[in-house]
DNA sequence: TCGTGTCAAGAACGGCGTTCGTGGCAACGA
DNA sequence: TCGTTGCCACGAACGCCGTTCTTGACACGA
């Protein structure tokens, strides 16, 4: 089958009169985009750990070789990956000053869903700076926000990164468990009960005296889902980068650095 | 007493009336911890990606079968790398609930600090739960001083975990700075000013009509270095902790949750 | 019809994690 | 003192990986 077309022209029917490439018959044309979207798929299917030069070739019934004529390294591919997913996060409507907050938590769940949603592709961008367009509009956008809410450039600068590096890292934190649910083979409830009842007890059976606090407080420690611990993080850095609204009607004790 | 460790006393000559074998029985003896030192300086020395069981058995004048009994598997052999680095770790002295907010972010410093004085091994946390002595122990700490502070059960818990992330992370990111560098073979202040040149230059030539904010205020996305930011995004956490803390003379709009 | 250039792809290189089987050595029982 | 036994180091091998070299088939301009 035909992946989607990417770009504007080639959605055309193939000439009759051009012969199909080749005579071991109809082999779709191998270009960047097909490579793509082709390791997307493993991706999506088994996760990042599966995508590798061989199985993209194979699955496209070609060999490791071809596939360097159209992405000079895996690097390369596994970054053009990152852009094609980051393509997928719709940005929120124009800033609104009076909602700037919320606005910014908005950006991050987008960021958060979308990488969360292709395996543990948020691997990639931790640690390299994301140049596609995409990501470029995310980061212009949460910028924006800050600054119609009245956060200083600096700290919006600063803040807008923090945030962002905030949700890569959860993304692949949550990416990590999904993997190895995999590879355990069992559904997704059952492998959560059973690891978060592993460290439930490993916790509760710590020495009480060398570990007061931990013990005492295991049942708030195994409290709530990813979903709630990425809320709280991401609400403590929101209320952090907030403190630095100059003239704010709160918090003036220790604000602007 | 001879043949018993000191292995480098084996460039003696061989006696040719000793068989082959008996010469290699000078090598010391293997175990766990002598695995796990000898991957910590190859970890230093050369990074994470230098950490193979191939290379560490060479290391030791063996092959890579040999660590298998030793040491289940390479994950078990980073998770021991990581434990040993761990104790490493200062922990503070004990709570005072005054100076609760400089405390946590003394921990989190020296987490930071020991995790970034050993290249890459930051991967390895992410996304693992730590079961370490040294880790348990830094994150009573943790609890503690937030619990002195007056920070709510559910909140320092979820709090100290999240700073945790944020401090792994960050690490993470840093340390593939330096994995860059390295393998660029540039002194490190050469690669930075090239690497934020680059940066700098990609921002300011953005379209300006679609990348307004970004491209008014490069000099405020390219300012400050790793540690000004990494101290941004922990001020912000600690902040937005703080707002947690209940009948505080400050931040009552919307605290607690 | 004959180059010629492009690009798919087979083969191979060196490295990886891991397993299997073997063989040498130390300790122990007779 | 002499088997015997059990343990453990380790060579060899398996099946992956990313990448490169080379070949060769095809479409096309001359």
């Amino acid at each position: 089958m035909f992946a989607m077309e990417r770009s504007e022209s080639t959605s055309l029917p193939t000439p009759a009169w051009r012969k199909q490439r080749k005579s071991t018959g109809a082999r779709q044309q191998l270009s960047q985009d097909l490579i793509v979207d082709t390791a997307i798929r493993v991706l999506d299917a088994e996760g990042l750990d599966a995508v590798s030069m061989r199985r993209v070739a194979q699955e496209l019934d070609t060999g490791p070789a071809s596939l360097y004529a159209h992405v000079s390294n895996k690097e390369e591919l596994l970054d053009l990956m990152l852009d094609r997913v980051c393509e997928e996060m719709r940005i929120p409507a124009e800033p609104d000053p009076a909602r700037w907050r919320e606005q910014v938590k908005e950006i991050a769940y987008e960021i958060h869903r979308v990488l969360s949603e292709h395996a543990d592709i948020a691997r990639v961008p931790l640690g390299s700076i994301p140049t596609g367009a995409s990501s470029l509009r995310m980061n212009e956008m949460m910028l924006s926000v800050m600054l119609a809410g009245g956060v200083p450039p600096r700290a919006a600068a600063w803040g807008a990164e923090r945030i962002y590096l905030y949700v890569n890292a959860d993304a692949y934190d949550g990416s990590i468990h999904l993997a190895k649910q995999r590879a355990s083979g069992m559904e997704r409830d059952e492998y959560m009960a059973r690891f978060l009842g592993q460290v439930r007890d490993f916790f509760a059976n710590l020495p009480a005296d060398r570990f007061p606090a931990t013990v005492r407080n295991v049942g708030d420690l195994m409290s709530g889902d990813g979903e709630d611990r990425f809320e709280f993080g991401l609400e403590m850095l929101v209320r952090g980068i907030a403190s630095y609204v100059p003239a704010n009607d709160q918090a003036n004790d220790q604000a602007s650095d």
